[in-house]
DNA sequence: CTTTCATTCGAAATCGTTTTCGTATTCTGC
DNA sequence: GCAGAATACGAAAACGATTTCGAATGAAAG
């Protein structure tokens, strides 16, 4: 029951490979009873060609690369399906591979990827990426490269992105709307970009609403991570009791910090608000739930695929190929943590 | 700068493909002097093999497949990570699928890995998958084919799983012994070997302290929400106010019940504690913080590679293969919930 | 009855690697 | 100096699908 071939189909119907082939793939000098003929026994028999002897000729292995910097992550998670669902549709298959937030494991990735004679490669950066040789590698190759969530400034290509400036504005704006004056903010690594965006949109409204800006109130999460924010939370506290609100970078530090003030019995959000960023599960399932900005993943990397689709039938035609950025909505979502 | 192939080398260096092809992979009949001069060159121009090519060869595809039933599930995205490791070590790339808990979907995920001649298959069944005809064909192909936690018990494979009945009769023990007499048990579905197992933990753990065993206490989510675990709290409260404890079948379920008896200001543990299955990474991030299970996701991925590999090398070598089953250990972890 | 043209099919080259089996050259021992 | 054994290299046949080009057949046209 190991699949069979065109030859094994041709012997047995009387026909050469040629014409199996042609028949399979409505070329038109086929008469229609061969086709029918070919066609009825290829189903029977369950057959489906050889991807990897189709590739040798066409040279395109229908397989997608997908670099993520955490798999684990609910927000990258919702991409990823969505890429998948996407390719499934165009009959691609997805290789997924996880960066971890290093760059040198990314640039292996790229390698492996490329070594697989991917047909494009959709990628969010990682954090500590701070060259782009391999990226440039990939142009180089001229295999449709699109970016998703964390892109960089310096290469232009095609990107699926949200405006982290503008939404961390709506976030820091809806604190003060609240009635808070010293709003303090976690912020991620120094590197990437939507990172110094969010930082960017934080400041933008605290100018436009005639707040000072202290940069003493401003802590750093290299790691995004809930510990950071469990512990910032505590310096806030001891500190700099002032403050009386937080806007995180993203869900997981702001939900670090929510662990840390329940524990002090710190009243949430009149004490101190909390707002997080992306809108993860467990910000609606944690007490008090989180108020955060939402990110469409799914959507994200539905576009993602379709960018990269779009690019690839450029180039079969010898089109120029022409690089789109496609930025999403996000939506302030409020709970009860401010 | 597109990819060079074994021709061009031994264009340039004035040797057959053959030689080339030899030189690189150590053969006896190349002499040292050339093997360098092979050897430096493509180290040079960066040569990699045609992956394609070599497969029509071999019929290896260095690729391995692994269905998982649901890709952002903190639990399941650890295995991946442990078997993604774990290929990265012996240069095998991975391609991931997802079923969403769907038999169809599994079954269509199934014929996409069969037809992309992956090397080997991983996966961890969906909750309805009912029927095994999918999975008799990876075996009549004779492809390795390893389970991981959801594993059949119908068609003997290699398997890496815990023992759900043993860890969750540790839970209900651990509930019992904090004085807990009344424990209700949001249960999971029906089909899934691990659902059945900890509900028999449940059970048996009850039956051997001599609690009696209530069925109307045991609550089924199929879709192991948040949700679902929120709307049997509620009905837990509004018509079972006896019950103490509550031991749910995974992370989710029991913090959609925190969730509620923390709106319904319920003390936990003092008047009902909590019980979660997985340890999932938010368990310890919401307040009070959900004793659980720890489900070792990495070291299961590992461990799924390594039986795969194994089974691989057996059959290269023509042996038969010998299936294993590695039971892992789960940790009982208890917090502020209990 | 020849010429032309459309229709239908197949031979063969190709993709890039692997591997078997030769062949040519050098080296050994006598 | 010569048989025989190492040693070093290459020619060529796979693997399975795609595609170009040419050939055969029959029908239509002159």
């Amino acid at each position: 029951m190991s699949n069979l071939t065109l030859k094994d189909i041709a012997k047995t119907l009387n026909l050469s490979i040629t014409t199996v082939s042609k028949a399979l793939k409505d070329y038109p000098d086929v008469s229609a009873k061969t086709k029918e003929r070919v066609k009825a026994y290829a189903k029977e028999v369950n057959f489906t060609p050889n991807a990897y002897a189709a590739f040798l000729r066409t040279q395109e292995s229908k397989i997608i690369g997908v670099i993520i910097p955490r798999l684990n992550h609910y927000f990258f998670s919702n991409v990823l399906r969505g890429i998948m669902n996407a390719a499934e549709e165009h009959n691609y298959m997805v290789i997924v591979l996880n960066s971890e937030e290093s760059y040198e494991l990314e640039q292996k990735q790229v390698d492996r990827l490329l070594r697989q004679n991917v047909d494009g490669i959709l990628m969010s950066i990682a954090d500590s990426t701070h060259e782009l040789d391999h990226i440039n590698k990939i142009i180089a190759q001229k295999i449709p490269l699109v970016f998703f969530d964390k892109y960089s400034k310096l290469s232009d290509c095609s990107s699926v992105i949200i405006n982290d400036q503008k939404a961390a504005f709506a976030a820091v704006e809806h604190l003060i709307r609240q009635g808070k004056k010293n709003i303090a903010h976690f912020r991620g690594p120094l590197l990437p970009q939507n990172s110094i965006d969010r930082f960017l949109g934080y400041r933008k409204a605290l100018e436009h609403f005639g707040i000072e800006y202290r940069k003493e109130w401003v802590f750093r999460c290299d790691d995004i991570s809930s510990d950071e924010g469990y512990a910032y939370a505590k310096t806030v506290v001891e500190n700099h009791p002032e403050i009386d609100a937080v806007f995180a970078v993203a869900d997981m530090p702001a939900i670090g910090a929510i662990k840390y003030f329940n524990e002090q019995k710190i009243a949430i959000p009149e004490q101190i608000a909390v707002m997080g960023f992306s809108n993860w599960k467990i910000a609606n399932l944690i007490t008090p739930s989180l108020s955060t900005i939402n990110q469409p993943g799914e959507l994200m990397g539905q576009k993602a695929f379709d960018l990269f689709y779009s690019e690839l039938q450029q180039l079969k035609k010898g089109d120029t190929v022409d690089r789109q950025i496609i930025e999403l909505d996000t939506d302030l979502i409020v709970r009860s943590s401010t």
